[in-house]
DNA sequence: CGCTTTTGACCGGCGC
DNA sequence: GCGCCGGTCAAAAGCG
């Protein structure tokens, strides 16, 4: 997926786990930033947030970005969609990514997020973008964000930089 | 060599 | 005005 590079690491008050933070280094002035944090009850529980939009295509390998955005500014998030969608603008993208450690995935509609716990059960807040995508070529065009499963009403992933930058 | 990660410090905002 | 908290940047080190 993008490249997202480990800016800050804070311990939050409430948490007993410390709060990472990432952002997007695939561009330069992609003001994409992830923000990772742990639950309290679940420590298998990652509360992933994402912010801002990537002002760069997906590195898919598929699907050609015709003409794809040349709009950079330097550190606003102008960023347009595709142009062969047709520019929704999608209020935001979110991803949740829980690790029930007893629960079953059975209700979780795909991506069995079982493995993730060998990759994410390493230290506090990693790096865990690789989700076994079953997709056979994920042949989206740019359909963000993974499947994700919520199970956790708790797990809410809220966006307060929705709509930044380009859209409105 | 380039890039990423890590820790600390700094800054801004808010509350009291 | 001070203290607290959150958020970001910066510099250095390590690894590929």
């Amino acid at each position: 997926m993008w490249a997202w590079r480990k800016y800050g690491q804070k311990p939050i008050k409430g948490s007993p786990y410390p709060r990472n933070y990432y952002r997007c280094s695939s561009s330069k002035g992609c003001g994409a930033r992830k923000q990772v944090e742990r639950s309290n009850d679940d420590p298998e529980t990652f509360t992933i947030t994402y912010t801002g939009d990537h002002s760069h295509p997906r590195p898919t390998h598929r699907n050609s970005l015709a003409g794809s955005s040349r709009n950079r500014s330097s550190s606003s998030s102008s960023s347009s969609r595709h142009p062969t969608m047709g520019d929704s603008d999608p209020p935001m993208m979110t991803a949740s990514v829980l690790l029930p450690s007893s629960s079953s995935p059975a209700a979780s509609p795909i991506t069995p997020l079982n493995d993730y716990d060998s990759t994410i059960g390493e230290k506090d807040g990693e790096m865990f973008e690789d989700m076994p995508i079953d997709s056979d070529d994920e042949d989206d065009d740019d359909d963000i964000l993974i499947p994700n499963l919520t199970v956790r009403d708790e797990i809410y992933v809220g966006f307060d930089g929705v709509g930044r930058g380009r859209s409105s």
